[in-house]
DNA sequence: TATGAATGAGACTTCATTCAT
DNA sequence: AATGAATGAAGTCTCATTCAT
């Protein structure tokens, strides 16, 4: 027999397409109304196939949840990468205000939400969200560390604490956007700069900003 | 003749059992993971009791989502009730604060975060969702304008983008408190005051209260 | 306690009420799709009353079948008293015919011919109309059979045989009639005629009533 | 790559079997007592299996309606091949009289008497018996006016009004025959036979078979 | 006599997964 | 590597019937 008939690559390639095709059909049903034959059928592959990339449905999920953390944690290399904190912040505001604008990445958005309630039964997804969560928090306390060693953020700021509730605020705005067909991305967008200055930037500077 | 067997109040009652049962099963192990006979069983309660006050198992999952609504409302009477509106925020902030510490309501959240998954699918429940959402905003945001009518705050603020933005927190904080089981309260409801005063209130007050 | 409230006529009274309440459903959505809460919504009784006057659904079928046999009684013991065997049959004919072209007795049709299916499966129906089968042949063999005395009828037929056959007609033309929503009744009566006058008149008759 | 499986003959054969095994089912305890766990049972299949062939339950109905058809039609097919036409009538009463008598068949006349029933409320079934009854009726009027062209039968009938009668007739026996085990098939055939005679034949033709 | 809430067996159907080809 | 027919456990919901009031 001949072994080895695929490269990886092209295997991998498969593979995505699966996933790409779970994810659009996860979107518009969700994960427990959508069956793995829903799936094979977008992926214009059989039932057979399926199981020789994934072991389970479940399993589809969890490299889902996989591919989001890819995303977020891209959004924030790039934040990270700029050497002016405060331009880092707005990167990041900005980039997320997009994909929340951007039907393009309506699909991931819903899954990612339908991914917050699987992870509160299915202990390994948790465990990636949590993971992730964490990891989105670091760079952006770190962000915020920075600025405050500098000296242009206030230095009585809680860094973690900020951070936190700045991805929490995502996720919230997450929720709304994909309900709600419309969203007034640049009043959320002016109301978080508000929010994120009055917190961070010295009283000096926010008065400035509020003279404009 | 027409002696009613149950009164109104007695058949309610019956109904609460059921769905404070779903509530206990759905925390547990998800909607779509808690079969009816799952929910009968921890009402105590036969199948056929179940469908005589539920059409179907969605119906359930919609009638929560409202119960949700109401315990929101509640809080919000509370809250507006107050005559001044930056001591109303301070309730509606404390309020939710506990909530998300109390391991009492951690089934309730457990099971809002799977109906937000649900929204995503079901239109009835996306409409009392996205409508409950819209009505606490409108609370939140008559507070704040309240605050600025009293000249206690700032009155560039626009209280309808922050009344927003705080619901989206909550919703996040919502999350990552289910999620993880620790929760430290104390330095998020502090990062969440500094938000708002940074926001809200008038800068001498900013500062004033920054060194304090 | 006092007993006898009600008088058998009442009593008869109620279930005819509920019997024509099940004739109505029945002949909507057939036996087996009609469930008792249809009935008793349609009677306006409560599914315990129901129970009062009948021990099971299928009881009700049964109670149906009989009245059936009544009416067809009815028709029978009519022809038979005419003292023209020959004016007794066009009587039958025109009886049947007339029936099966009245919207008002589409519901007794529709459910006959869901109790000839019945009969298949039930014995109790099904010997209930195999006897009231027997009664119309017999009822028809003997006017055949007076008009075959009476010299009117040709004396080599076989009232048996051809009293068997048209009651078979008169079912066929039944199911024929209540399929299609409009029935020509008057090309029906004609052939009908035709083939009794063929097959019973002498042949001299027989000729004369064609030159007409 | 796409190599079939199985053939779609060997698909076709699998369908027979469940649909035969269903036919079995329904003649003994009727459509609606027959659950798809006896129809599976009875076809060795699994219950899986039964909705890979067929969508509904009611689907094996429908299914078996058309089986239905297309019996009556080869027998009509071969009355009509028949160069003469009082033959061509005669082999389709004993084809008819014989599948009456014939034990073999007693399924299939059981089962065609539950889908009349079953037409009065399923669109798709009433449409296919009426159209068959259409086609089997036009198939036989056709008969006759070829009888009448060649001068066999006489001018004045209606081959429609005959056909709908003869088929009534036979739909009628049918009847009669499943209900009672024995059945005087000589009897009815005879008394067909006269009632054809005396409808059709030229009044000489008619008394010289009487007199024989 | 009348009510109608309660019951629970059982019906239909779906679907994740397997395995012979 | 790929297929897709087969499986059967399990889920949702219905409904004839009962019984305490």
């Amino acid at each position: 027999m001949n072994m080895a008939k695929f490269t990886d690559a092209q295997k991998e390639a498969r593979r995505r397409e699966i996933l790409d095709a779970a994810l659009r059909c996860f979107s518009r049903n969700g994960f427990h109304n959508t069956t793995t034959a829903d799936i094979v059928r977008e992926a214009g592959v059989s039932q057979g196939t399926f199981y020789l990339y994934f072991k389970t449905k479940d399993d589809v999920i969890a490299a889902l949840a996989d591919d989001e953390s890819q995303s977020d944690a891209l959004i924030n290399a790039m934040a990270a990468a700029e050497s002016d904190p405060v331009a880092g912040l707005t990167v990041l505001f900005n980039r997320h205000g997009q994909t929340l604008a951007n039907p393009q990445h309506a699909d991931e958005h819903r899954v990612a939400i339908q991914g917050w309630a699987e992870a509160l039964r299915d202990e390994a997804i948790r465990k990636r969200v949590v993971a992730n969560t964490l990891r989105v928090e670091q760079e952006i306390a770190r962000l915020i560390a920075r600025g405050q060693e500098s000296g242009r953020f206030r230095a009585d700021a809680e860094p973690q604490g900020i951070a936190r509730a700045l991805v929490a605020l995502f996720r919230g705005l997450t929720l709304q956007s994909t309900w709600e067909g419309a969203f007034d991305s640049k009043l959320t967008a002016k109301t978080i700069e508000d929010m994120v200055r009055g917190t961070l930037l010295p009283v000096a500077n926010a008065t400035k900003t509020r003279e404009k």
